[in-house]
RNA sequence: GGGGGCGUGGUGAAGUCUGGAGUUCACGCCGGCCUGUCAAGCCGGAGGUCGCGGGUUCAAAUCCCGUCGCUCCCGCCA
């Protein structure tokens, strides 16, 4: 066998025009089907299925044949016998005589079924992973995947871009997110961090001079599992030089539309919408605002300007706002109704109105009478509602209204799945944001330039950056902004940020030093792949397109990492385990690498 | 760190609210029959600590407490 052919065709792809020929095929079963008298085998590749028939008088160890057997078979292909077509497959019309059967490796009884009929608990598809590939839509989502991510190379490498690796051992700079970490043994006591994205190293090819650069990189961030967050995920990494906002946007559209046309097989319209942050706050309460629906945000406060009721007005009089959305007939009880003020306060509202659009045009509502004619009739217009409608009004400061309608906005109206797509810009982010304590934190990176230096430094609460996001129906697929590219910029930014040059220099002293020496004006992306696939496919979750994903507690329940490791391991790392920790290890059972109970019982004998 | 959902033969589900014999359905597994099926069919069979521990009760898959695992959300994610 080791000289000849495997295999001569693949199985899908055989088609009425090659009846007669001979072929050889290599897969696996997926179903068996034993007459007795003949035995139907469904053979699966990659490709695809065909059906192949065996005499048993010929082949004894047909009999034998299992779910999941790896086969070689050869025979003559033909044409199925006149009223056994099945239209349902694209090979119906055919079948294969086979005239020659090799067992290339047995299977186990299978731990789950392999087709797409019922999903087995998500434990045990990763458990067995590799089982779980089998499966035809799993095979599709990967074959995606790796479309969506050549015609990205594709399009980058079109436009002239250059794929640059940088180094996944970096520098710890323990700023935003936490950083998973990787202790030295050269260098003991020390420890490399895994990069939370290439940003500064894609700077730095910039300031050498690559021009245009991408990658496809993996990045870490040591926080809380989501449904769209992993410890490690991928994107697609972009940096230009002498660059605006525009030209990485363009460049980013091309590349997201490519990878739109290999998923999806169509072509989305670009430019892609754009937004200003101020204008996806106020109007849909978000900054990643889901496009796909109306039930804007409308400012009420003019109309309440100068009402006599108090919770509205003594909101107006402290500065803030009134704002409401029109929720449409949701048709809630009263006690529906309440669950929703009980929601938006949760989300942190001081309290919430609710009011319904009678039959005459009149408002059902608990304030009703604290309102003029003037008031509900503004509200009405306002909110162009009709009978039957139910309308929301929160009134606070600014973004606390706007969050928390956008927040109700999403409850009430968001579309299930993602047919639909709608992607939007998010630009001109604040440079900064407010953090608990009253202090500036930078509201992307600080390494963004804001629009002017000297707004910034007079008035750094409202000073707007080049700073933006890429939206898709609702999620945020990533970001980006044009880049400081001089020193004394980012020393002010710093300086604000309450970084003391001392502090600057330590912790980006050598990215600092790089910014001196002629930095061209740059700018750059980077697009969340496994977001945006999870999206394409219609995945609930960015684990259905992680081939190997990890669970909500960052277990790998296959390979059983992360796991304990010997004492000699971490002696020759300098590395001790705290007394705590070390005895919690000792008391904890011996865990297999897999959790999952061999499927014994049905084994024979 | 906080809140919610789920956990039943190898797999998927029903049973849990309203306690009464490990009951049911489908797939898979084992044995048998069967020459045109394609989720093949028919007959027979095996397979269970109802996640784990404790409590209430004459009696617990079912009610209560705790715990573990998976998951969704908040915090967190520059």
């Amino acid at each position: 066998m080791a000289d000849e052919q495997m295999r001569s065709h693949y199985a899908g792809t055989l088609t009425p025009d090659q009846i007669g020929e001979t072929v050889r095929l290599a897969g696996w079963v997926d179903r068996r089907r034993d007459h007795g008298g003949v035995i139907f085998i469904d053979l699966r590749d990659a490709s695809g299925i065909v059906q192949a028939v065996l005499d048993p008088a010929a082949f004894p160890e047909a009999g034998e044949l299992r779910m999941e057997y790896c086969l070689s078979i050869e025979g003559v292909l033909r044409r199925r016998p006149e009223g056994t077509e099945n239209p349902e497959m694209p090979t119906g019309l055919i079948e294969l005589g086979v005239g020659e059967l090799t067992v290339l490796a047995p299977s186990d009884p299978l731990p789950f079924m392999l087709n797409d009929r019922s999903e087995a608990d998500e434990l045990t598809r990763l458990a067995y992973r590799y089982l779980d590939f089998r499966r035809p839509h799993m095979a599709e989502t990967l074959r995606h995947r790796g479309r969506a991510t050549a015609s990205m190379r594709a399009q980058l490498s079109e436009l002239g871009f250059l794929e640059v690796e940088t180094p996944t051992l970096i520098a710890s700079t323990p700023e935003g997110a936490r950083d998973m970490l990787v202790p030295s043994r050269l260098r003991q006591g020390s420890f490399y961090a895994l990069p939370q994205s290439p940003q500064l190293f894609k700077q730095l090819l910039m300031i050498g001079g690559v021009d245009r650069y991408y990658q496809i990189a993996r990045c870490y961030r040591d926080e809380d599992f989501r449904s769209d967050r992993q410890l490690e995920f991928t994107q697609l990494d972009i940096e230009g030089s002498f660059w605006t906002a525009t030209d990485v946007q363009d460049t980013i559209e091309s590349a997201v539309v490519a990878a739109t046309e290999a998923v999806r097989g169509l072509t989305v319209p670009t430019p892609f919408e754009r937004l200003t942050y101020r204008d996806a706050m106020d109007r849909f309460g978000s900054d990643k605002p889901d496009m796909r629906f109306g039930m804007e945000l409308v400012d009420l406060s003019d109309v309440f300007a100068s009402t006599g009721f108090r919770g509205f007005a003594g909101a107006l009089e402290a500065g803030g706002v009134v704002r409401g959305i029109n929720a449409g007939a949701l048709d809630l009880s009263r006690s529906g109704l309440d669950a929703l003020v009980a929601s938006a306060v949760d989300l942190g509202a001081k309290g919430m109105v609710w009011a319904v659009v009678e039959d005459d045009g009149t408002l059902r509502s608990p304030v009703a009478k604290f309102l003029s004619d003037a008031e509900r009739a503004g509200v009405t217009e306002a909110l162009v509602a009709k009978p039957g409608d139910t309308l929301l009004l929160v009134a606070d400061r600014w973004h606390l209204a706007v969050e928390v309608l956008g927040q109700l906005r999403l409850r009430l109206g968001r579309p299930d799945g993602h047919d639909e797509l709608r992607f939007v810009w998010v630009v001109d982010f604040p440079v900064f944001e407010e953090t608990d304590d009253g202090g500036l934190a930078p509201s992307h990176h600080p390494f963004t330039q804001p629009h002017s230096v000297d707004e910034m430094r007079d008035n750094p609460r409202e000073a707007l950056s080049h700073a933006y996001d890429l939206v898709l129906n609702g999620s945020e697929l990533g970001s980006g902004s044009v880049r400081i590219h001089d020193p004394d910029t980012q020393r002010q930014v710093f300086d604000i940020l309450g970084i003391t040059p001392a502090e600057a220099e330590s912790r980006f002293g050598w990215f600092l030093r790089a910014l001196r020496f002629g930095t061209p004006p740059h700018a750059g992306f980077a697009v969340g792949i496994d977001r945006l696939l999870a999206i394409l496919v219609g995945a609930d979750s960015i684990r259905d397109v992680i081939p190997f994903p990890k669970t909500q507690r960052g277990i790998d329940p296959m390979t059983g990492s992360p796991s304990p490791v010997t004492d000699e391991q971490l002696r020759e790392l300098g590395v001790d385990l705290r007394p705590e920790v070390r005895l919690a290890i000792d008391q904890t059972p011996d865990e297999t690498a897999d959790p999952t109970p061999d499927p014994g019982g049905m084994l024979p004998e």
